[in-house]
DNA sequence: TATTTTTAAGACAAAAGAGTCTCAAAAACC
DNA sequence: GGTTTTTGAGACTCTTTTGTCTTAAAAATA
């Protein structure tokens, strides 16, 4: 798998923020129950997005977690990289140690390709731009739902 | 990691094979030194790779294994498939069950274009047109060597 | 202050991936 | 036939990933 399960719990986790009223804290329990992911273990991830500074987290009634930047200025490419880490951009192929261009596999320069293609489109897609598209067209975040489950109480 | 350590291992003892004397067997021991891999481990990958068609085998002294095709008639996809199954093509991004064009999630368009072009790459890449690559640029299969310890005894 | 609601932290368990080991079966050679 | 060399099959262990659970700490509210 290209992404992590914590990665991909995590990114569709973040769609759902971006989705909400600005600055509202959300229950991560709601969040777990809307997208139907274990509680512990999506709590467990978003930590991992707040101590990176994505997020921002308040205890107590009110409480839950919310994006510190505006969705839009979020790339998928800061939730990856703070879940799964950047190997998804370093390492290749035929996963040898201390690639690049030094010291290449035969297949570094096809590999080099794909990876640009696979960063730039983590890069160039914001959380906003794809809850509009999504909200634009009913898409689903969860296996059954489509998007409006963000909406319904 | 796009492909598993075992798929890896698989690519790189198939460029092996396709740098040997055409119908040559060639014992797993030999390239489980030469390619650094465990000789247990990888006989296991290649068992697979020889209950898939891709090579044979033959016991005993002289016995080893080899391509049943010619390495030009191999794309890589081929061994990919054989070790990693379909997945890598019919999962994806957001790791939603039964996915398709019918049942997006915001990311699909995104997600199958990049999809595609690693599906190009894995399909328009034989191993002959890799190890002619290598022999030319003495490029690597292993942590240290270069591609000419294919060659040594 | 006591109770409730929420995140934080980390121990723990289950499942999957990676790697090791042993023994059997086939083939060659003495 | 017996020994050696090789792949085949499968049990087994170790590590990483995934997921569960318990307890603590912070905040609100009564
Ligand atoms: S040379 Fe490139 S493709 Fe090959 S193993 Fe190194 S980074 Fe990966
Ligand atoms: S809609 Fe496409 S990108 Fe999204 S989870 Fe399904 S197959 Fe993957």
């Amino acid at each position: 798998m290209l992404l992590s399960k914590s990665c991909v719990y995590g990114l569709r986790a973040s769609l759902f923020l971006a989705n909400q009223e600005k600055g509202k804290f959300i229950p991560i329990r709601h969040m777990s129950d809307k997208l139907e992911i274990s509680f512990h273990f999506l709590t467990k991830i978003l930590q991992q997005l707040t101590a990176e500074g994505i997020l921002e987290s308040f205890k107590g009634p009110n409480g839950g977690v919310r994006l510190v930047k505006d969705g839009r200025e979020v790339p998928l490419m800061d939730i990856v990289l703070a879940i799964d880490g950047p190997q998804l951009l370093t390492e290749c192929a035929l996963g040898l140690p201390g690639c690049g261009v030094q010291n290449p596999c035969p297949l570094h320069d096809k590999w080099a390709e794909t990876r640009d293609s696979i960063k730039d489109m983590l890069e160039n897609s914001t959380l906003t731009e794809l809850v509009h598209k999504g909200r634009a067209e009913n898409l689903r975040l969860t296996a059954e739902s489509g998007f409006d489950i963000l909406f319904n109480e």
